[in-house]
RNA sequence: GCCGAAGUGGCGGAAUGGUAGACGCGCCGGUCUCAAAAACCGGUGGGGGCAACCCCGUGUCGGUUCGAAUCCGACCUUCGGCACCA
């Protein structure tokens, strides 16, 4: 257990100081965002919340360093919108309905209503004015919009497909909500089921989602998952003759990465799903390959996706022909074979591909090799070959490597018409029904006459009603809403029903940094004019937990819109930038069953929103989080109060004393090198650094108060610049401090100070002498010292003497500025 | 299994080819106090020495270099992602 902290005494009420400017802050506006304005734009956007209805220390890790930013930003004399709003459509919302009785929305205000309070606490620039609640008409209005005009460029599109289901959740989820087979929120195990529901063409822009040369700055962690997610694969799709099985079809295609292994195939594996399944089963086969289609079917999709499983399948009792080499091979169906990637068949090649070794080992098949490794003996292998080598058994392309195997192969089927090269990717169409109550309804009205007819814009936005039944059934509560669900169809009157099933919440934050931009705009989503003078959005941050869901969804959602002409731009974050995870004291996940939840609430009554913000930002490296320490925070509180101690002095008193021309310089110097310093960090979310660079400045203002060796003048002008690269980090002290040091307001409208070259310059340096590397002396000498006279005092040194004495000096290395180092023969 | 990131004092971390451990926590000593807390001042990687100083030291082993926490190779550990994608 760690010690219980004890609390800092200090000289002034933070939480007085907290809620007096925040009140004025918010009487002036201080922080309204004027739009047409002079200053060039930076908009620094931090993901919005869900409003769970307690703001936890993670969203401050969150909000505070990315405040922080804006601010710093705003001082550099940017236009900064840096604004706040709530993901507030959800099963959260849903769950407390049923088993709380509560309703959704007035669940999900009076957590917002909350929530707004305590996200005040945190002293940041928000306008209040932009906030954005997408379960409002206002907003998800235009998400049906937006559908509409998806569905009208064919974007939008329903079908039947298995999808994934979560048993607990009783609704679908996109493929990217599932973690290692389980549901991302609930947990549970993932099934298959199918149904016809609403997709977005997101595969349409799979190349495009891969080309991230329009970025400016992401994480190359975030990149890679997202080129894993996409997973392209580039191969040939080959097709077998199966015409000798006298059906309409008379081929059956399947997709390779490898087709030089083509000589190889002893087998076709179809997945259990495949349309010819059942046209390709012989007689004596239908019993056995009916029970192994319907098994399949009930398997979980953990199961059936797990790479440890047994290979297992049934000949469906038919064959197909090889063009290449004209052989008949046996067709399979596998359940490792998947419907829903390439063709959904897979041409068996067993000493080539470890899971059709495995396959055709269970099942007598023939291995046969085909790449020849440089050291094969020609017998068969004990284990399937992947790597490179020398083609064998493979007609006229004996003897070529693999890769050249490749090439002649692909040519030579598309030159006869057997396939054609292709390119398969991993990701899949985004799947955005949902069987749920808190939600955007789905805009679309099914007529027995007219077929699936969009609801007409004029119409919108379609609204959710208030009264339903929430408890889940599998289908949405509003199926069970007779008022909602029965219409007349637009298009000829008659009797129609609507869609009851709502859209998935990563519709929402798929487009929300649009509406920042003119939240009350309602001609459209955005107002055109402010669209174009804010986005795109140039500094992103949030968790990296969205990597393949929201940035995924955004990147994409944008890249629609700019093909519908919506918007001019391509993508709609250029930077983006992951902090880490807070953890608790002991360094383990924060958790309930742990017991070591930190309230910031409670932390901020007692110690101010400065320090709660200086310690999270000191901690460490932003993107790296780290674990919170009540004993911690204290040495930022200590701080913040010899930082108030030492700007309370009057520095008259320093008049009184000798001023030390060389205790001036060096404090200049100081300062103009913290300015810098603070600069180049902030810029680059180095918030740690910067704090220690203003700790430094500080130890060293109270050591020449100590000495009474400068005069007011370079005092006050140090303490002036000091607040001034405070006051984003800490607004309140820095702000309150600015006015006890007789400046007017506001600090926040200040510009952050610049610094001299030619003041933060060293007059000397600390020149190191190393004899063979070894540090052996170190010597104060001029900063603009040349390399001779550097050799010379380092060879004349009486610490290095001992060392060179009867040797022969080879050479001796200069790095200006910094270092001698004398290399003995 | 594959891919990626990271391993530095008692702790959070700094230094991305040139003085290892900035800054802070904690701890030790001192000032003040009847005493304590707070505040302020000083010390604090390990080992040796009365001292000046010396040796060792950034997960492990090797390499490149005048010089490596930093670059390269292998391994170990931890964390994150993907995982039958043909």
């Amino acid at each position: 257990m760690t010690t219980a902290p004890r609390p800092v005494e200090l000289r002034f009420s933070p939480a007085e100081i907290d809620r007096k400017w925040q009140e004025r802050w918010a009487r002036d506006d201080l922080y309204r965002v004027a739009d047409d304005d002079a200053r060039p734009k930076w908009y620094d956007l931090t993901m919005y919340p869900y409003p769970s209805g307690d703001l936890h220390i993670g969203h401050w890790y969150a909000m505070a360093p990315s405040d922080c930013h804006a601010r710093f930003r705003r001082m550099q004399g940017y236009n900064v919108l840096h604004p706040i709003g709530f993901d507030a459509f959800g099963l959260p919302a849903e769950n407390a309905a049923i088993s709380r009785g509560i309703h959704p929305y007035s669940w999900t205000m009076s957590n917002i209503e909350n929530m707004r309070s305590q996200l005040r606490s945190i002293g940041a620039v928000y306008d209040w004015e932009r906030e954005v609640i997408c379960c409002l008409p206002e907003y998800y209005h235009w998400n049906q919009w937006f559908f509409l005009k998806f569905y009208e460029q064919g974007l939008a599109y329903r079908a039947q497909a298995p999808v994934v289901w979560c048993p607990s959740c009783q609704t679908v989820l996109a493929n990217e909500q599932v973690i290692n087979g389980a549901c991302e929120r609930c947990g549970a195990t993932v099934t298959r089921r199918d149904l016809e529901q609403w997709f977005l063409k997101i595969t349409d822009y799979a190349d495009e989602l891969l080309d991230f040369t329009k970025l400016v700055e992401w994480p190359e962690k975030i990149l890679m998952m997202q080129r894993n997610w996409v997973g392209r694969s580039e191969g040939v799709e080959i097709s077998f003759d199966i015409s000798l099985n006298n059906l309409e079809e008379s081929e059956i295609r399947a997709f390779t990465t490898r087709i030089d292994t083509i000589f190889g195939v002893t087998f076709l594996a179809l997945a259990p799903e495949h349309p010819l399944v059942s046209a390709l089963t012989d007689d004596a086969q239908r019993d056995a390959v009916g029970s192994y289609v319907s098994q399949a079917r009930q398997t979980s999709e953990i199961e059936r996706l797990s790479g440890d499983k047994e290979k297992t399948g049934v000949p469906l009792g038919s064959y197909a022909v090889n063009r290449l080499n004209g052989e008949r091979i046996p067709i399979f169906i596998a359940d490792y074979v998947l419907p829903t990637y390439g063709a959904g068949a897979v041409m068996g090649v067993p000493a080539h591909d470890e899971r059709d070794y495995a396959f055709a080992r269970k099942y007598g098949l023939p291995v046969r090799t085909v790449i020849a490794p440089i050291d094969w003996d020609g017998s068969e292998p004990a284990e399937a070959y992947l790597g490179e080598g020398f083609m064998t058994n493979s007609g006229k392309y004996e003897g070529m490597t693999d890769q050249e195997g490749v090439e002649a192969i692909a040519a030579d089927v598309e030159k006869n018409g057997w396939g054609r090269r292709a390119t398969s990717y991993r990701l899949r169409d985004w799947l955005i029904s949902r069987q749920r109550y808190w939600g955007t309804p789905i805009p679309m009205i099914y007529c027995a006459g007219c077929g699936v007819v969009p609801v007409p814009a004029p119409d919108l936005p379609v609204l959710l009603p208030e009264d339903a039944e929430f408890k889940p059934t599998g289908e949405s509560p509003l199926a069970e809403n007779a008022e909602f669900r029965n219409v007349s169809c637009p298009r000829c009157a008659g009797p129609a029903h609507r869609e009851t099933d709502t859209m998935d919440t990563f519709f929402d934050s798929s487009w929300y940094l649009l509406r920042y931009v003119s939240p009350r705009y309602d001609e459209g989503p955005f107002d055109p004019k402010r669209l174009r003078e804010w986005l795109p959005v140039d500094q992103y941050t949030g968790g990296a937990e969205h990597a393949v869901l929201h940035l995924l969804y955004s990147r994409f959602f944008i890249k629609a819109m700019r093909d519908i002409g919506l918007v001019d731009f391509d993508e709609p974050f250029l930077r983006l930038f992951n902090q880490g995870v807070i953890l608790g004291s002991d360094h383990e996940k924060m958790s309930k069953s742990r017991g070591n939840v930190v309230n910031p609430d409670a932390v901020v009554g007692l110690m101010g929103a400065d320090a709660v913000r200086c310690f999270l930002m000191f901690i460490g490296p932003w993107d790296q989080g780290g674990p919170w320490s009540d004993v911690g925070i204290n040495g930022v509180a200590r701080w913040l109060n010899r930082v108030w101690g030492l700007v309370e002095r009057d520095p008259v008193a320093l008049d009184s004393a000798p001023t030390d021309a060389q205790a001036v310089r060096a404090t200049l110097r100081i300062l103009h090198q913290t300015v810098r310093k603070c600069h180049h960090d902030l810029d680059r979310f180095k918030f740690n650094t910067a704090i220690a660079a203003l700790m430094e400045l500080v130890n060293h203002l109270s050591k020449v108060w100590a000495e009474a060796s400068i005069d007011s003048t370079t005092w006050r002008e140090c303490v002036e610049k000091f607040l001034l690269m405070l006051a984003p980090i800490a607004p309140h002290i820095a702000e309150e401090l600015w006015e006890r040091t007789g400046h007017s307001y506001s600090i926040h409208q200040q510009l952050f100070p610049a610094w001299d070259e030619e003041l933060a310059a060293e007059d000397t340096i600390t020149l190191v002498v190393q004899v063979n590397g070894k540090v052996r002396d170190r010597i104060e000498v001029p900063a603009n010292i040349d390399e001779s006279t550097a050799h010379e005092l380092a060879l004349s040194s009486a610490k290095v003497q001992p060392y060179t004495e009867g040797k022969v000096v080879n050479k001796a290395i200069y790095v200006p500025g910094r270092l001698v180092n004398v290399v003995l023969g």
